[in-house]
DNA sequence: TTTAGGG
DNA sequence: CCCTAAA
């Protein structure tokens, strides 16, 4: 079957044409997405191996789903692709699964094979469950997990339920193109709803069913073995890790889908969910999902649900995440046993991952290009679950200069999505024009002129990556059939969600003194590498010169983020570079200038000449430094020619 | 990061 | 002004 997982990137929302794409590439998702899904049980064996289940097996298993009172739930084709997993967390405080989905026969993939170990990790627990139903407690948490629009498929999720044979707990993956004004993949015309409506308003429904189960997968149970194993089975890799608190984790945020959860308006508080209210989740534009936890009872807290991408929402998205603790706080308030407190710190402690295990994201990410032969034996087309994802929220001083934090790919011919580890370009920012025109009006036109295609790709540099990972499918091993729907090409996937690094200071932080028209004077140049940059040019005013002139003076020329420090402080532009640059020029300017050539220049450029005294207090600083420019021998005539770039010497 | 230089 | 190599 074909499951589709979609990646919200959160507030796209500005970026119109980024969305258009987008959504035309979620387009060729819902038609491959018309069957119910149809579990199977297997045994996985310890090499990763799929094994039908025996009928013991499955009896077995049913036995425990029944208990579990689970369903299936089939959404309809709506033409939204649309899987729903969710993750709850009894009273208990174990996890249960669930799967939802309204996909085709197609193959499961990975995600199968994660979804049938769970099972089996659910029927190793079943005893102890069993005991623990006994005596639990009415109260529970709930925890889902859901995508911000997906909000808006619950309720075709539950007409359509039907009984179905289902995996007993209620993982919810939910991915769905967004939805709203927000959303990148989908969009009004295919007929969802677009109200953007919260997730748990559209989830209680089911609240009372899941409220009342039990059964679920208790990762601390499990030996670190199982959990390799489980690991194994998850991501497709085996792991050394040894860490079983890591392991849990990430195994856990790999079936709650961390990226949902990092690009959520909900915060997770020393391994507590807490959802947001709703009003802010409708009114939270960034957030694309949508993780809403009940937790109304002491006992019930989701622990491992916690995510480094938690975390980074919180250090990134300061608005929100601050918005979010409070009401945390209030929940927080419920809950306070001993118990909790404990695994508070200790999820405190684990909260940064370390460079090894954000390495380890990465190379996984890396392999799933490269699927095991094993994974994919009863999947037509095996798709990789992607491991979780470390997702860095965005969050950006300026609105248009936006960080995609999660990253769609998918699978050529397995249709599906899966969410990525954001990929930062740690090396300089690409100098594509898209890229560097994005953002800056005036160069846009020029962009656009220059190059129709990149603009209208629109996804920046992160896109074309996408773009180049996924045609790159061809050298797979396996046989890719692309789905290709109305459009061909760039339909591979949903472009959605890239990650566009911060740019590096695009945009000028504050207003240029008043002289300046900065902005306007701004041009592109190409490149030798066939890309653009842009060059601004601000004319150096009179009091700049003299400020730079005083500032050499007292700090010497060659400390230039000396100076830049003491006397350019409030200029943004004028780094320390530019600083020096404009020495450099005005030392040529003062050896080479003569009082003699004021005249002729004046008329030649157009511009004010520097004051003589400028000058000649700068030749005199050049002596006094020994300072002489390279060729201040030359003749007059050197003077223009030698100019740099957008300075004249001897120019302002 | 900051400097120094080339372009 | 941009880009880089060096430090």
């Amino acid at each position: 079957m074909k499951t589709v997982i979609g990646i919200e990137d959160y507030d796209h929302g500005k970026l119109e044409d980024s969305r258009v794409d987008r959504s035309s590439s979620a387009l060729s998702l819902p038609k491959q997405i018309s069957n119910p899904v149809v579990y199977k049980l297997v045994r996985v064996e310890g090499d990763g191996r799929l094994v039908p289940a025996t009928d013991d097996e499955v009896m077995e298993v049913e036995d425990f789903l029944e208990y579990e009172n689970s369903e299936m739930r089939v959404v309809a084709d709506t033409g939204q692709s649309l899987e729903c997993i969710s993750i709850e967390r009894s009273s208990s405080g174990k996890l249960r699964l669930e799967c939802s989905e309204g996909t085709a026969e197609a193959d499961l993939g990975k995600l199968n094979a994660k979804f049938q170990y769970i099972e089996q990790m659910l029927q190793k627990v079943k005893q102890e469950e069993k005991l623990r139903l006994s005596s639990r407690s009415p109260i529970r948490s709930h925890v889902q997990i859901d995508s911000q629009c997906s909000a808006d498929k619950f309720p075709v999720i539950n007409e359509k339920d039907q009984e179905a044979p289902s995996i007993a707990s209620s993982l919810n993956y939910c991915h769905s193109n967004q939805s709203g004004s927000i959303d990148q993949c989908s969009r009004p015309s295919e007929g969802m709803i677009e109200s953007g409506s919260s997730a748990s308003a559209v989830y209680s429904p089911l609240k009372p069913e899941f409220s009342m189960t039990d059964g679920e997968i208790c990762l601390d149970k499990l030996s670190i073995k199982e959990l390799h194993e489980l690991f194994k089975v998850t991501f497709g890799r085996e792991t050394t890790v040894k860490d079983k608190q890591w392991l849990k984790r990430r195994i856990a945020m790999s079936l709650t889908n961390s990226c949902d959860v990092s690009a959520t308006t909900f915060t997770i508080k020393d391994s507590k969910i807490t959802r947001k209210r709703e009003e802010e989740c409708s009114a939270n534009v960034n957030a694309a999902a949508v993780i809403s936890v009940e937790n109304m009872a002491g006992e019930g807290d989701v622990k491992y649900v916690d995510s480094y991408a938690v975390e980074g929402y919180r250090d990134d998205d300061n608005q929100v995440a601050s918005e979010t603790r409070l009401e945390n706080h209030n929940t927080e308030h419920e809950l306070g046993d001993e118990d909790q407190r404990r695994e508070q710190r200790a999820a405190k402690r684990m909260r940064k991952p370390t460079k090894r295990y954000i390495e380890e994201l990465s190379e996984n990410e890396s392999r799933e290009y490269n699927p095991r032969p094993s994974s994919s034996i009863k999947n037509t087309g095996h798709s990789h679950v992607s491991p979780t994802s470390y997702i860095r929220p965005a969050r950006n001083a300026f609105p248009e200069v936006r960080t995609f934090v999660t990253r769609l790919d998918s699978l050529v011919g397995s249709g599906v999505q899966i969410p990525r580890v954001s990929r930062v370009r740690r090396s300089r920012p690409r100098k594509n024009i898209t890229s560097l025109m994005k953002f800056h009006p005036t160069g846009m036109v020029e962009a656009a002129k220059l190059s129709n295609n990149t603009v209208s790709d629109h996804g920046s540099d992160t896109d074309s990556e996408i773009q180049e990972k996924v045609s790159m499918p061809s050298s797979m091993p396996v046989k890719i059939h692309q789905p290709s729907t109305s459009e061909s090409g760039k339909e591979k996937q949903c472009p959605v969600i890239g990650t566009t690094e911060p740019r590096q200071e695009l945009r000028p932080k504050k207003i240029d003194p008043p002289s300046h028209t900065a902005e306007s004077n701004m041009v592109t140049v190409p490149t030798a590498k066939g890309g653009m940059r842009r060059k601004h040019h601000r004319a150096w005013t009179l009091a700049e010169v003299t400020k730079l002139i005083e500032g050499v003076s007292r700090c010497g020329p060659g400390r230039w983020s000396e100076i830049k420090r003491q006397s350019f402080s409030s200029y943004s532009h004028r780094t320390s570079v530019d600083l020096k640059d404009k020495w450099r020029n005005l030392l040529k300017a003062s050896f080479a200038h003569t009082p003699a050539d004021e005249g002729m220049n004046s008329r030649k450029h157009g511009t004010a000449p520097i004051p003589e005294h400028i000058l000649v207090r700068v030749r005199d600083l050049a002596v006094m430094n020994s300072q002489v420019p390279p060729h201040f021998s030359s003749s007059k005539l050197t003077t223009g020619a030698a100019s740099v770039h957008g300075d004249r010497l001897g120019y302002l």
